[in-house]
DNA sequence: CTGAAAGCGCTAACAC
DNA sequence: GTGTTAGCGCTTTCAG
């Protein structure tokens, strides 16, 4: 296992050691074209005795392929993207191709930098969250001839494909659902909006609805940064001190909702009849509280693997015919906080 | 921005467009050397139309450097892996090395596959969580030549440099507070331990401590899977019925330890005078609980930067004597489910 | 300040 | 089944 140590090892080494051209120990390597039996025995064991590793960046290079898909979201400390991930890894899993995440923060201009970083290693595909990004990152995204899909968010139009669901649509729904439970004094809590295009748009959706149904948002308030359970608990306060007649609160998010559960459970009121709650996003989270949150699940898994297998089959065939919108369905669930 | 389109740019298309040698492009696109700022200009407006965006394979290939950092986690959706890249991104982000994650679901082997694919990129450096590994690993690691941080852990013997905590006597820190308050009959609730080597020397920590006072762990629980919080109130209830006497009960996590924490809020037991709880990890979430959860800051963020600062040191200056053991002190925090 | 030549370590394509 | 020959698109090095 030792080596010289000074230099790393290359197909040459191994070549040398094992007394084979370095052809035919790179096709070892890949299991590509026939070898006999004999030769791939003493080609591994040779590698495998000096410990070489391949150099993918040599590979790359000469066989001008890449086997990465470059994932591009816009945080890891939401839930959310985790989740998505893990439908992405596990249909990846399958293929030869592995992702590489990029954050974002949420910045468009860091967007554009991480896309600009991860399209110079020239990856076989690209996963992005979202259909708002600058007009450069667009560009470079169109130019870069290799298959887009964007994920969560359905409501726009896809530069290459997109799969996720529509937030206009979801919020529309919620709202549907609370007015035909009889709730008229709304409230919305929510994070602040420039950030989170998909945030606006369910409460555009909700606004739009209610409207068509003669209600107005009694109230409404936003945050941005700090612990979403406290932040819940504490908006809710604050929005209930000044608007104590509310009867319902839609929440931007789940841990937001989660928040106000809390504080209103331990202030004894009845929910769901005196005040309905309702989140969005169906974190797992959830399951462990006091009572079951109203909240519409945002298919994050489905989306990511959706995507990974539009990417797999482009990369495998890059004639084929594959969907250029996903559209999936969110499912409301009503939990304990939310009448039907 | 239009482009051939069968074909991706290259420098040669810019020199080209620009009438300037592909070596003073290369010159420009890196700001290395000096170049007259009209030549400057001249390349940056043609690199630019063109949407020129440069091949990073051919330049690591070319160099032999790759500013990236591979850095080997169990799992995303643990957060306190999130949070460790957090501290790692901060520190990154100042320098020219970039971050990779690859995700190990706590699998030795996968960890091998991981660690290896990783490698065959030839990153400048290495961070990798846990200083339990398989040999391979473990070898392939010393054979690298580039500096590797194990973090999250300083109970063993680093490969090459650790940054963490001691979570032996996090363990036994806790059990010394548990035992100077008072409770006497204590159950312990954790994650199956053969695949968290972090939560096991808690346990061992603990139990030891406790030892050393007389008291044996009255009862004890694992689980795998499943939602922490619903696991973490399921396996309260579960081990209230068995042993009804136990006056403290430490999880080895918050998330599970704020599940019990709702679950005898709701049966209405004095807490933290007939039950004391801990957990372990300071995670955010707890802000928003009912009552502050007695735990102990596993210094996430912290051990992100100080692997990430240890990295970037040694990858400027190569000689440069990096500490080989930083050893971060986890706090306890009493919140109000533990006696003082 | 700018350019020309020679690879980096591997694989495609073709011979044998 | 195995070996040989050219590069992949850049950067290093050295000349001007």
């Amino acid at each position: 296992m030792a080596s010289d140590d000074t230099r790393p090892l290359t197909l040459r080494d191994v070549s040398e050691a094992s007394g084979v051209s370095e052809m035919t120990v790179s096709r070892v390597l890949r299991n590509r074209g026939d070898v006999s039996t004999a030769t791939r025995e003493r080609v591994l064991s040779a590698a495998k005795s000096l410990g070489y590793v391949p150099n993918k960046i040599a590979g790359a290079l000469a066989s001008q392929r890449v086997n990465l898909v470059s994932v591009i979201i816009p945080s890891l400390r939401n839930m959310v993207f985790p989740e998505v991930m893990s439908g992405i890894s596990a249909v990846l899993e399958e293929t030869e191709l592995q992702p590489v995440v990029g954050v974002t923060d949420y910045l468009p201009e860091k967007e554009e930098r991480v896309l600009y970083e991860m399209l110079s290693w020239r990856p076989s595909g690209v996963i992005i969250a979202g259909l708002e990004h600058t007009d450069a990152s667009r560009a470079m995204l169109k130019a870069s001839g290799i298959p887009v899909v964007e994920i969560m968010d359905v409501d726009g139009t896809p530069i290459d494909a997109m799969v996720g669901i529509s937030h206009r649509r979801a919020g529309r729904k919620m709202a549907e659902a609370i007015l035909k439970a009889g709730y008229q004094r709304i409230g919305f809590l929510g994070t602040k909006m420039p950030l989170d295009h998909r945030a606006r748009k369910r409460f555009e959706g909700f606004t739009g609805a209610l409207a068509k149904g003669g209600v107005e948002v009694a109230d409404q308030q936003f945050y941005s940064g700090g612990s979403a359970l406290a932040k819940g608990r504490e908006m809710t306060e604050t929005m209930l001190a000044r608007e104590p007649d509310l009867d319902f609160l839609y929440y931007s998010n789940d841990m937001i909702a989660a928040g106000g559960l809390l504080s209103l459970l331990e202030k004894g009121v009845d929910i769901p009849n005196q005040i309905g709650l309702a989140g969005f996003n169906g974190v797992e989270l959830l399951e462990g509280l006091p009572r079951q949150l109203a909240t519409m699940d945002a298919c994050r898994t489905e989306i990511g693997r959706k995507a990974a297998e539009i990417i797999s089959e482009r990369v495998n065939s890059p004639e084929a015919d594959t969907p250029k919108v996903v559209e999936l369905t969110p499912k409301i669930s009503y939990g304990d906080t939310l009448r039907r």
